[in-house]
DNA sequence: AAAACGTGGGT
DNA sequence: TACCCAAGTTT
């Protein structure tokens, strides 16, 4: 019974795979490359919360790069984090670095689940999915995806977060010995593209005739959430400060933990996603005020005033002026690139 | 254990 | 528009 469904679920794979620029053909064997499982990690890391068309072009990018795991430990953190910046959570990229770099210092990756989970950046899901996807190992990869199929599959009502044990436990019962990685991979596209979260394509589903969700009615009300918390209204400002008639910019590297840290910058007014910023700008001026931006994330919705000045003298603090011309390559995150936006179609 | 941590696309 | 949430990890 549970051997047909994961026999099920990969001639479906191999039926219906996605072509994916960091996966295997369905079938195909692992190849004998250290450049394998540096692709699949690094796939893995940026897919971390992430659409597979958000990453993308990011991955196309780092490998461009990067083509190794060597190459990418030699790199600087700035060249990381600038060529990450864009695609959020900035912690995976500070970690990606320091990931390269003790993965290098051994001579590869590691082979094993324990092993893999021991990296940084690498949790539960992802040191799972290299093991199987880059390794062949049959670890258990559950994700959000494989989430909401087994909790439909094997009908688990209870809510999230509680539920995990249950559902891991669950999908460990079908987790093949063999073709781990296609396996892993077919349950995150059924997710995905059949077991969807508001309309699942039931009809299109290889396991529907197994699924408990299914015949106890509404499989779409599964995975039961917990309730969601409300997100806060933040205020804050960012400086726009030029010298040479505004053709450099002053730019600030971020501290590295917290919000979009180690991330180059606009100086700011100190706002944070737990309160508002003190307004109070960086050096005495007359400021004209170009405009806000408004951003969310995860935890609070921001409304970033953007004003500017040209001025004489050097902002206090470290900081590095910055051609205007290349601000795109100073690598800011979404939220600032926005106010250097603003600030530009404002000058 | 709960909260912090980005962004863009879909509905 | 507003809300949801995607191949989660860290503290």
């Amino acid at each position: 019974m549970t051997a047909s469904i994961s026999a099920s679920l990969l001639d479906w794979y191999d039926a219906n795979a996605r072509d994916l620029p960091w996966r295997l053909p369905p079938g195909v064997p692992l190849p004998d490359d250290a450049d394998w499982p540096y692709r699949v990690w690094l796939s893995e890391v940026m897919l971390q919360q992430t659409t597979v068309a958000a990453v993308k072009p990011y991955f196309a990018r780092f490998t461009a790069l990067w083509p190794s795991v060597d190459a990418l430990a030699a790199a600087s953190d700035d060249d990381v984090m600038a060529a990450w910046a864009g695609l959020g959570y900035y912690s995976r990229a500070r970690n990606l670095v320091k990931c390269a770099r003790a993965v290098a210092e051994r001579g590869g990756f590691p082979a094993t689940e324990a092993e893999l989970r021991a990296l940084p950046g690498l949790g539960d899901y992802t040191a799972a999915a290299v093991a199987a996807i880059a390794f062949g190992k049959p670890a258990v990869v559950v994700d959000a995806n494989v989430e909401r199929v087994v909790a439909r599959l094997f009908a688990i009502d209870a809510p999230l977060p509680g539920a995990r044990k249950a559902i891991r436990a669950a999908a460990a019962t079908i987790t093949p010995e063999k073709r781990a990685g296609d396996f892993a991979q077919a349950m995150m596209d059924l997710g995905s593209q059949v077991c969807t979260g508001k309309a699942p394509r039931c009809l299109l589903c290889p396991l529907a005739d197994a699924c408990k969700g299914r015949k106890a009615g509404e499989p779409a009300r599964l995975p039961v959430k917990p309730p969601k918390k409300a997100v806060p209204e933040r205020h804050g400002t960012a400086f726009w400060i030029t010298r040479r008639q505004g053709r450099e910019v002053w730019l600030v590297t971020r501290p590295g933990t917290g919000m979009l840290g180690g991330m180059r910058a606009l100086p700011d007014d100190g706002w944070s996603a737990r309160a508002d910023g003190s307004g109070a700008p960086p050096l005495a001026g007359d400021w004209r005020v170009l405009g806000a931006v408004r951003h969310g994330f995860t935890h609070a919705h921001l409304t970033l005033e953007v004003r500017a000045l040209e001025s004489e003298g050097q902002p206090p603090g470290e900081g590095q002026w910055w051609a205007v011309a290349r601000i795109g390559e100073a690598g800011l995150a979404t939220l600032f690139a926005r106010a250097a936006a603003l600030a530009l179609a404002g000058a």
